[in-house]
DNA sequence: CAAAGCATGTAAGCAGTTACATGATTGT
DNA sequence: ACAATCATGTAACTGCTTACATGCTTTG
């Protein structure tokens, strides 16, 4: 269960709940999980079988429990361990591409079509990124160092979107000035 | 399954067997599969009960028998399907920031480490690309319009690591400036 | 003689997803 | 009245990964 790092990160900062981590989840667009309970709250409760965080339990009176997580001495070690392990290659599985590649039975016009459907995605996602952002800061920022590196990491993911965005429109182009001269394609249905 | 449109996709090139399609897919790294037995023998199997795809066993002297399969109508027609459906937007997860986002517990020393830990796998990994991309074409090239798209693709792929170079390099010179300047981050262990 | 290639497949497991179950409370 | 928020958790599933099992052949 690789969350658990992010997990141990989020409490590291300061004590949450599963609930509350699952909706950071949720939100930090950057970190590209769709925070579900079933994953956050195992892992909450294989942590704390690991102790590596320790649980305080509030009963409410209407509500059911709230039970706050707060990292250990020895989540500490275990995240401090990961982060000066080595870091793993970003995983892109981009089935876009995999349909681009394929593409040659569609038509120019199907193409045309899958192209600009693929851009608005993108353009919908970096809105939502460049929104996120604005609304902003449920991040620590404990140090000019980590309000920086915050930062950085959120643009490069917005970067990410763009870069795309850019990608898919110069193939548009270039399959426009290919169109214009030469041959037709394979053709349609 | 959803490597099993990629396969229909190699099938729409050409007949291939297992072992083949297996390796296509370990060779192509702008597709990110790993090309185990596993799912491609399975993905198979299923692609043939659903009549996607068609077998024909060659028996060999000393070898065991090669499965050649070959696309039927039916095959054709459900790629072309998924050819013309909305496509997914890429799925990213990127450990490596995961581990920037939180290394405020490391010290300047170490977070250094971390990002040109990074920076050398990210080295290697578009070395391999540039490096596929010049070994190059397993690939169909059946109208100039694919063969232009491959290169697209083949490009994008490459242009991903080095734009996540660039960025840990702007982002670790950054960090020098602020760490040149003023605060001492928030210290090592 | 060992390693790599040919060629099929199975087993076990990990990490992630959606959807569901419960049930009170607050907002529209 | 219906939906969203608070708060916990479970069930069923998908897709992918590594490692193993078998056995023969070619290359170093």
């Amino acid at each position: 269960m690789s969350i658990r790092y992010a997990i141990l990160g989020f409490l590291s900062w300061k004590p949450f709940t599963g609930y509350e981590l699952k909706k950071l989840f949720a939100d930090a667009l950057s970190f590209h999980w769709s925070g579900n309970s079933n994953q956050v709250y195992g892992a909450l409760i294989e942590l704390h079988k690991a102790g590596a965080v320790g649980v305080e339990v509030l009963q409410q009176e209407k509500l059911p429990a709230r039970k706050v997580y707060t990292i250990t001495e020895a989540g500490r070690a275990e995240l401090r361990a990961w982060l000066l392990s080595e870091p793993e290659l970003p995983s892109i599985r981009s089935m876009a591409r995999v349909q681009l590649a394929w593409a040659d039975c569609l038509s120019d016009a199907e193409l045309g079509g899958l192209l600009s459907s693929y851009e608005g995605q993108l353009e919908a996602q970096a809105i939502m990124c460049r929104e996120a952002a604005r609304r902003g800061p449920l991040r620590p920022a404990r140090s000019p160092r980590e309000e920086l590196i915050w930062n950085c990491v959120e643009e490069a993911n917005l970067a990410f979107y763009e870069g795309e965005l850019r990608w898919v429109r110069e193939l548009g182009s270039r399959l426009a000035t290919l169109g214009g001269a030469g041959g037709e394609g394979s053709g349609g249905s």
